[in-house]
RNA sequence: GGGCGCUUAGCUCAGUUGGUUAGAGCAGCUGAUUUACACUCAGCAGGUCGGGGGUUCGAGUCCCUCAGCGCCCA
């Protein structure tokens, strides 16, 4: 500890600058390998962060520097705590939108039902029309592409001096990253965690995939009410429902009404009739009908919405789901069982005429055009804006369609989750709300499975039968010391690849999983699951991210360490806002307001950048501010003038001792400056980075333009004094202290200064401590330094106002106040008049501060 | 519809448990200027703390209510 605290030396650039010093040091930490982390740290010695793997796929923009400068500060800090900080970095590269960033730079599209070419070379230039080629050559592209992404992106961690170990980089596409994914899948599944299941699933027929509950969101889109008559089975009249979805008469499987509407009691528990189709179906009461809503009747259909899903499953009704994965009319058998149908043929007919293959506008065309025909269709059909469900990365209204799916169970553990959420800490608190009303508002088991390719496989393989049917029943498992495996070309136990989709032969599973799925491992990843290393950092004590992700990966996160390990993945996190744009608008590709950080560092230097992201609080949206940039590199450059000013005049000999500082107003500033230390370390320990800067940064200016100003004189005159050497002794702690506090969030100039008396970096440096100052009586600080700050100030203004310099000579003072006011001037008397160039200071005991000053050469100025 | 956050100087934001005259930076204005720093320094000006009501000796801060903005969920 006293080792990295001592100076060795003063070196002083005649002129310093802050241009330069990323390269500089970025490569000097990397020789020094500072950052690199202790691997026979215990647990308690460490501090471990779960890393936000980005998604390569996307662009660089100054949103990252903004969230990842935050928890880069907060590893900093911890570093210099003396904790051994574990911080590895990660990159998302897996799931869909790489392969929508390969398909469009390549022009490209998978077709998995084409052969691998393992000469295959993409075109030069993306052509206007896609070419097929093979899932494994499209996965190879996509490990091609995201290779290069990785590597801009590495570029400016570096740059801007993020602190992680490269030793520990992970992406989540790599071999290591599917052996732990499809472990845990493995385990979930032995444990029962995890179903396979043919169910109601939330489908997008573009990309032809299922997304899941997270990934949804809603958008205002146009829509209609078409008023449509049932007739009463009993014909004793109809009942009017509205419906913006007329194509799914044919999937309608009951009305419902809310148990509390009288219009509809006595109708509950009879049947009606759907028009066009003559289908037979129950009215029945449920909660979620809504009484408000058109004629407060609702047509059920297998499924319109998640509401149908509900109705369906806890009504127990029967499943007549025609929309097929491509968004079109799949073939229907009204001549089934399951059909209460008054003429199966008519019914039949018109379905193959107006509704087999066709899209979902096309279909409801159709519908409408009979309805109207028939007399079913009641008044005009009434134009509305409702919100429709959409995959946030979808172009069209999103279907429920049925398919086989691999789920996780977190309805029936919804409790736990919801306790685990309480359990962790949230830094700003606020935001564990999100979390709660999120896990509140889950209605479906988490869907892990997507019909696409670039992903980790399901390491599963099923059975053919005799008859060439798939047996979902007799799932078979690759071993865990097998994994990682891809079904597509590894075999299961007891078959060869010449059995595959043959009768009596096996098929594997055709899906990958979520990127989630494999994401929300990121603790096991980073931390090397099932190696020594995973007790040492695990649970993790920070999960920094953004609040857009909460449903997502954090909890997608607890989910799965409370399932492993039943804990939480990590004691706190800490939640970063958005970046937006001058205006106040988030920043976004499709806005195109977006701000690309590389020539930002290039022209402010790396610690402005940061500077500012360190301003933004937790959890705040943040406005990009151009001229935060030019303070924070001012910051800088006077930490390097400051530190050139007093370093350099203590080149001559040795720095007194701590126990050498007598004078009082040096003994107040560092009172100060231990009641600085205490808030600064504090607020770090409290994740509010923010204020931390914004303390030192105010003392930082004061003791540049009050207290240097003061002391100059003293501290370099001619003869080694008492007095000298207290300032001389004052001005190097106060210095050293610092730059240490600034060194977590402007790593590079704080580097820079620290060299030039110090062997080591200061990010290898202790923290600032009370010990390193002399006893002190800290409870009064300021009470010296404040009153002569007071009287100086006065001066200045005097000088000011008369329109002369500010080493103007000033012929006398006369300082009115109260006596602890003149005895804490007495105190600093010499101090003051050196620095005001003042000839004769007198004071004078009164109830009411005033300080007169005389210019020389001049006439009186009054000031108070 | 439910929830969360925000609303303080022209702009960006601090303001810890209610307690002197509400702070900072930027921008503005007035000046200074060779001995650390023009990427500087000093000074000045600028606010009925979103509106209304309440609790209190005392409210930017606590309570109620209204309005606007943003986000989350349904």
């Amino acid at each position: 500890m006293e080792d990295a605290l001592t100076p060795t030396h003063r070196q002083v650039p005649d002129k310093p600058t802050v241009d330069g010093l990323e390269e500089r040091w970025t490569n000097q930490w990397d020789k020094e390998k500072i950052y690199r982390f202790n691997r026979d740290a215990t647990r308690e010695s460490v501090f471990s962060i779960d890393t936000p793997p980005p998604t390569v796929s996307g662009s660089l923009h100054i949103g990252h520097v903004f969230s990842y400068t935050h928890p880069d500060v907060v590893a900093r800090f911890w570093r210099m705590r003396g904790k051994d900080v574990f911080y590895p970095m990660g990159w998302d590269d897996n799931g869909l939108p790489t392969e929508r960033r390969v398909e469009n730079f390549y022009g490209v599209r998978c077709d998995p039902a084409l052969p691998y070419d393992p000469k295959y070379r993409p075109p030069e230039k993306p052509g206007k029309n896609k070419v097929s080629i093979s899932r494994k050559n499209f996965v190879e592209l996509c490990v091609e592409l995201t290779a290069t992404d990785e590597v801009a992106f590495k570029n400016l961690w570096r740059a801007i001096g993020v602190s992680v170990d490269w030793g520990f980089e992970y992406s989540t596409i790599s071999k290591e990253a599917q052996t732990v994914s499809q472990r845990g899948f493995l385990q979930m599944l032995t444990r029962g965690e995890v179903y396979s299941a043919e169910a109601p699933t939330l489908w997008d027929i573009d990309f032809r995939t299922a997304v899941s509950q997270a990934e949804l969101e809603d958008r205002e889109r146009p829509g209609a009410y078409h008023r449509v008559a049932f007739d009463r089975a009993d014909n004793a009249g109809t009942v009017d429902v509205d419906t913006t979805r007329p194509e799914l008469l044919a999937s309608c499987v009951a009305l419902v009404a809310h148990p509390e509407d009288e219009r509809y009691r006595p109708l509950l528990g009879t049947s009606v009739v759907t028009p066009l189709f003559g289908v037979e179906v129950p009215i029945l009461a449920h909660e979620l009908a809504d009484p408000e809503k058109g004629t407060g009747i609702a047509m059920i259909c297998t499924f319109g919405d998640t509401t149908d899903v509900v109705w369906w499953r806890e009504l127990n009704l029967p499943t007549r789901a025609f929309i097929g994965r491509d968004g079109r009319f799949l073939p229907a058998d009204f001549a089934d069982d399951g059909w209460s149908v008054r003429d199966a043929e008519l019914a039949q007919e018109f379905y193959d005429r107006e509704m087999l293959n066709k899209t979902v506008n096309q279909a409801r065309a159709g519908i409408v055009d009979a309805l109207r025909s028939t007399g079913a269709l009641i008044g005009d059909v009434r134009e509305i804006t409702h919100p429709v469900k959409f995959y946030e990365k979808g172009e069209r209204p999103l279907e429920i369609v049925t398919s086989r799916q691999w789920f996780v169970r977190t309805l029936e553990h919804r409790d736990e989750l919801l306790a685990r959420g309480e359990e962790l800490r949230w830094h700003p608190d606020y935001m564990r709300h999100r979390y709660r009303s999120w896990v509140e508002g889950l209605n479906v088991d988490w869907n892990i499975s997507r019909q696409r390719f670039f992903g980790v496989p399901f390491p599963a393989w099923y059975p053919v039968d005799e008859n060439g049917e798939i047996d979902f029943d007799h799932l078979m498992l690759a071993h865990d010391e097998d994994l990682p495996v891809d079904p597509s070309s590894d075999v299961p136990a007891g078959f060869t690849e010449d059995q595959r989709g043959v009768p009596g032969g096996f098929v594997g599973d055709p899906d990958v999983m979520d990127t989630w799925a494999t994401s929300s491992l990121s603790p096991q990843i980073a931390g090397q699951w099932g190696t020594e290393l995973f007790q040492r950092v695990f649970p993790m004590d920070l999960r920094p991210q953004a609040h857009d992700i909460i449903r997502t990966w954090l909890f997608a996160t607890i989910v799965r360490s409370h399932f492993q390990f039943d804990s939480l993945p990590f004691s706190d996190t800490l939640i970063s806002g958005f970046i937006l744009d001058p205006d106040r608008k988030k920043m976004s590709k499709s806005i195109g307001n977006t701000v690309t950080p590389m020539p930002l560092i290039e022209q402010f230097g790396a610690d402005a950048l940061r500077y500012w992201a360190a301003g933004g609080r937790p959890g705040a949206d943040t406005a990009f501010d151009e001229g935060q940039l030019k303070i924070g590199r001012r910051l800088g450059i006077k930490i390097l003038n400051a530190s050139k000013f007093v370093l350099g005049r203590l080149d001559d000999a040795e720095i007194p001792a701590p126990s050498e500082v007598t004078e009082p107003i040096d003994l107040d500033l560092l009172a100060m400056l231990a009641k600085l230390i205490t808030a600064a370390t504090d607020d770090y320990e409290n994740y509010d980075y923010a204020r931390a800067l914004e303390r030192s940064e105010s003392f930082f200016w004061s003791f540049c333009d009050d207290y240097v100003e003061l002391v100059k004189i003293r501290a370099y005159g001619e003869d080694d004094t008492a007095p000298r050497r207290s300032a001389r002794a004052t001005l190097a702690i106060t210095l050293s202290v610092l730059q240490r506090l600034f060194a977590p969030i402007m790593p590079f100039v704080t580097d820079e200064v620290w060299h030039w008396w110090h062997q080591h970096s200061v990010h290898a440096a202790p923290w600032p401590t009370l010990q390193e100052l002399p006893t002190l009586e800290v409870s009064g600080a300021g009470s010296t330094y404040g009153p002569v700050c007071e009287v100086l100030e006065a001066i200045r203004r005097a000088k000011s106002s008369a329109k002369v310099s500010q080493r103007a000579e000033v012929a006398s003072v006369m300082v009115r106040a109260p006596a602890p006011f003149l005895a804490s001037v007495a105190l600093c008397q010499e101090d003051l008049m050196a620095a005001g160039g003042v000839a004769t200071l007198t004071t004078r005991e009164e109830t009411e501060l005033s300080v007169e000053v005389v210019l020389a050469d001049s006439q009186s100025i009054g000031s108070q």
